[in-house]
DNA sequence: TAAAAATACTCCATAGGTATTTTAT
DNA sequence: ATAAAATACCTATGGAGTATTTTTA
């Protein structure tokens, strides 16, 4: 569970899409695959499921998930802001 | 700013010391050096003043940054309990 | 059959370590 | 003089890419 794996996993939850994410995130379709593949190692669960070339969809886990990636990753964006604007 | 060097920092915060941060996060010192230096460099400012052999000191930024990442990695221990207790 | 995801592979950057030097009390 | 941090150096892992194959609607 790294910030670079949330962000993907923040990204395919948005768009269902691995593709889509990988273009929005600057990334190949193969890395975020990869990404989301170690982040599920990384929770010990599938985090989507998958259906070849259909729309994939969050597991009840992936669900769970989504509203603390969300909050994580707006703490790490106002920590960040934090530290610019008052320096 | 990733999560293994907020861990980093967090340690370091509370113990003033990167030698007994590395002891407690099972790191050597050169590497809790290493990861603090590189957050420093990723968030453009200096988190601890130096000095030497005795104890370090937050700067002002280290200290703003400090219940951020407190915050940050709390929610990060919850959402993996969230993950794992309701398997 | 066409789209999207998965796999196979390659390469390089970086994260970690050990050994050593520098610094400040 | 000594304790702590910084630096130098080396290695191995993994994160990124491209090319290709597999899958299913």
């Amino acid at each position: 569970m790294d910030l670079q794996r949330l962000r993907a996993f923040r990204e395919v939850a948005r768009e269902l899409s691995f593709t889509r994410a990988a273009r929005n995130l600057h990334y190949s379709q193969p890395t975020v695959t990869a990404q989301i593949k170690g982040l599920e190692e990384s929770v010990g669960t599938p985090l989507f499921v998958r259906r070849g070339n259909r729309a994939i969809e969050l597991t009840a886990a992936g669900a769970r998930l989504r509203p603390y990636a969300d909050q994580i990753l707006d703490l790490v964006e106002a920590a960040r802001s934090e530290l610019l604007t008052r320096r």
